[in-house]
DNA sequence: CCTCCAGTTGCAAATTATTTGCATCTACAC
DNA sequence: GTGTAGATGCAAATAATTTGCAACTGGAGG
């Protein structure tokens, strides 16, 4: 579906800034930091600004365009989110390439390994949310 | 075993900083930002500084005494890790209690759910290392 | 015990990462 | 076209993390 039609239906603008960041996003094939983002999208819109960068990484996240997730060293990446669904990450330490999976945690990951040939090295599995007291805090 | 022991099969010095590090997390019993730590920690030893936190987090985490986690929202965790295995957590993102559960992904949550009456809203789960072709530049 | 020195710390300053206020600008609904 | 809520640029504030260096100290060895 169109860009233009799930900016809408939320209400949020589609400025030539977000079209560029976007596109830089869609481009690079890989997840960059936000200041590697903001190198990258300065050449094709020199006047660009790092707080239009931050501001729209989380417009971006919420219209679900782009995926966060980090390198395994502190770094927080971004990258292009491409139509797919719920997934998870394979995230290069050596060339910042992600290589996207489609099931949720639970299921065996020796298939994906053997189909893409990456060598895990550690990795992260975190749930979020509230624990049992704090949930009932909130009713 | 104790803890003596193993900085001493590290080379690593066991200061009174770290001793009060080390009690700090825990006796906590839930993880925390660094700048929390320092918080906790400068109750005990008045002149800590932070440097020493921030040095001192990598050298826990390599002798095994502490776990690293996110809280979901971009922050850096750390909590004791207190003996156990390898291991992930629940983060929880009201009170910052982690609950920690020793399998590893690839299994239903479904049972740890229940037990721990925890409502996930979000997870992460992301694995590390190195793709097909950093593999073979790395050899 | 005492000595000695590599490892560690405190401090201050540098970096790096992220957020915010505000005046100006612009996407786009009408 | 016009009006306006939402978005941007800029500069400055905050927050997070790292570093250089001189002074200090844990603990191995005598
Ligand atoms: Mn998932
Ligand atoms: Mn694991
Ligand atoms: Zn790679
Ligand atoms: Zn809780």
């Amino acid at each position: 579906m169109d860009i233009e039609k799930s900016f809408r239906e939320k209400g949020v603008r589609l400025t030539h800034q977000r079209r560029v960041l976007i596109d830089t996003l869609r481009d690079a094939h890989r997840a960059m930091t936000a200041q590697e983002l903001y190198k990258e999208a300065s050449m094709a819109w020199p006047h660009i600004n790092f707080s239009t960068i931050y501001r729209n990484i989380e417009t971006l996240k919420s219209v679900g365009l782009i995926c966060e997730m980090t390198d395994g060293t502190g770094n927080t990446l971004f990258a292009y989110r491409d139509e797919e669904e719920h997934h998870h990450h394979l995230v290069c330490k050596n060339c910042g390439k992600t290589i996207s999976f489609d099931f949720c945690p639970l299921i065996e990951l020796k298939q994906v390994l053997d189909e893409t040939g990456f060598m895990p090295t550690g990795h992260r599995f975190e749930v979020y949310g509230y624990c049992k007291e704090c949930r009932k805090d909130r009713l």
